[in-house]
DNA sequence: CTCAGTCTTTACATCGTTGGAACAACGATG
DNA sequence: CATCGTTGTTCCAACGATGTAAAGACTGAG
């Protein structure tokens, strides 16, 4: 592998005459440009990153921190990261925490700036006080913490809201929801627009119409909607907070022969690309995942490039794609 | 930020006396090393990757070079990559190729013993002369490349055949193919599996049965099922070369109200977790995605670590597992 | 023809780490 | 008591790049 040395050689200048028209710095005569050019070009230099970056401070890498790829919202997420990273010649290393606290506490602990120049995570455990990062960092959705961390997300009550008030205009009055969780900041908000949008109706809050989801894989999702039909009286529709719960609910609908949407009426939340698949499609609120990934890197990328102080908090555009889960074709 | 050079001071010892500490390395006093230790747990040291890996050479990454994350078997696959990479001490470096042989080329051009250690490769579209690698490399699945490079991978034949011959078992005649391919080397065996299977069942091989896809999406999927559904004779079953693509079939099936699995039997390949929920549910062949992620990072830490010359070509093994789109409940 | 001022190049130190050589301390051995 | 081998420590150079300061080349004005 040639390194500046063996092109200053080759090109009979000094190692710095190369690394100044490697970058594009100061003045260099024509004549000694196009040699190093040209031997740049002989050589196939490359330069070594690690060394660039011991050299600037600066390590070239972003961490992503995630539950895990197998979950297609994040791995959607990851790859809009990824190339959104690529813009400001960033490489995104990504960690899978699946979950846990110990999972996110040790991925957050092997962070620093020896090893990532900035972070984005999306926590689901963490309390306050595990925030003691050491560079700057962007969370991804709402969260149970209140710290002083840039935020980059949709208005998640809102969006919720606005899932449930479909159910409702399709005259659905036994609405159930999916995904509570006592710790979860984003299912607690999902839960207050669920709330709203059923107060705005005038229609009942009932306990046993809301289900938790430890996890939110399609497994319990299966799971919570079996409970639910076990019910005296059983749901006309149900909100879930994510599409795997969804998708795992549309399953378990489909075991007990429930018909949706007409017995059953099925909301989810992220818009996976497999939602527009399944048989019903699902409808789901789907938030502008190329927005979230671009607005998260561009916030760090100014966050390290210049160290302004004024807290973020992005909210970024979401939508109802109204699928044949709620309305049949 | 602490630095050696700060643990030293602090612990009045030598900078290769700390580093010889951390490294484990060689014979220090009990004395000394408590007080480094007490030194290093004061100030939270960590070590600067960059430099040690400027240092020895080695960067503690690997690249891993697939067509996209928001495929659910490269998600997956990620996620296993990763956490078997970490037991090396390796971190992942994830490039999106969209299977393009412009995406492929780029991608292949930034790897370099300056990036990274090694590289794991999924590539769809590069021709044998495009491989011009500087670093140790694998290639997953098969190829229609012929050269010197590791393979990590199933026996696409038998698993093709496989899962035919499953088909076949069931009573059906009429068996389609979705997914054949000009170029794709995994796509040539699958159909020659297919072939195979046919022939040994004495079951002819009908032109018209094998649908092409360009790209390996649900949309792609959906779109050769209707070309089948078209036919004047339709199939009794389909192949398809990857979960995606079934279902996207399965989708289209609905549509025309043909019903899975009477009327038509459906099998899929990589056993993606979205197949265990689909309705119904899709038998597939289930390749074992954690012995090939394994595989592959274990035969590039080897060829790191001492560089031996046998070409090697692993198997990994798979399994079918059969679900309601061929055999109902 | 000198000098100031601008352009261009170079030598050197440095980032944080580790390998190797050199050196120091030590008890054991003859 | 000189010598030795073992153990423990330090010093120095090096990995490949870049910032700094200073030296060198060139220009035009006086």
């Amino acid at each position: 592998m040639a390194t500046l040395k063996d092109v200053a050689r080759l090109a009979g200048v000094s190692v710095k005459t190369v690394s100044n028209v490697v970058n594009g710095y100061s003045f260099v005569k024509p004549d000694n440009r196009r040699r190093v050019e040209e031997a740049l070009e002989a050589t196939g230099y490359r330069p070594n990153l690690g060394a660039r970056n011991l050299r600037r401070g600066r390590t070239g890498f972003i961490a992503l921190v995630l539950p895990e790829l197998s979950i297609p919202y994040f791995a959607e997420l990851a790859g809009l990261v990824i190339a959104a990273a690529q813009e400001h010649e960033w490489n995104v290393l990504i960690e899978q925490t699946f979950g846990t606290l110990a999972g996110e506490r040790s991925a957050l602990a092997s962070l620093g700036p020896h090893l990532v120049d900035a972070a984005i995570l999306s926590p689901e455990a963490l309390q306050d006080d595990d925030f003691q990062l050491s560079v700057p960092a962007v969370l991804l959705g709402e969260h149970a913490v209140d710290v002083p961390i840039d935020r980059v997300g949709i208005d998640n009550v809102a969006a919720a809201q606005t899932a449930v008030k479909h159910l409702i205009s399709l005259g659905r009055t036994r609405i159930a929801a999916i995904g509570a969780h006592p710790h979860r900041g984003t299912a607690a908000l999902r839960l207050e627009g669920y709330r709203t949008a059923l107060e705005e109706a005038s229609l009942p809050f009932v306990d046993e119409l809301v289900v938790p989801a430890l996890n939110y894989h399609r497994a319990d999702g299966a799971a919570a909607m079996k409970s639910l039909l076990d019910l005296s009286t059983p749901p006309d529709a149900v909100f879930c907070f994510n599409d795997l719960l969804a998708i795992g609910a549309m399953r378990a609908a489909a075991e007990r022969l429930v018909r949706v949407p007409s017995d059953l009426a099925v909301v989810g939340f992220d818009n996976n690309e497999e939602s527009a698949y399944s048989s019903p499609s699902l409808t789901s609120v789907a938030p502008d995942k190329t927005a979230i990934a671009r607005a998260a890197v561009d916030l760090l990328h100014r966050r390290v490039e210049a160290r302004d102080d004024a807290l973020e908090d992005v909210q970024t555009p979401f939508s109802l794609l109204v699928r044949e889960s709620t309305v049949a074709r």
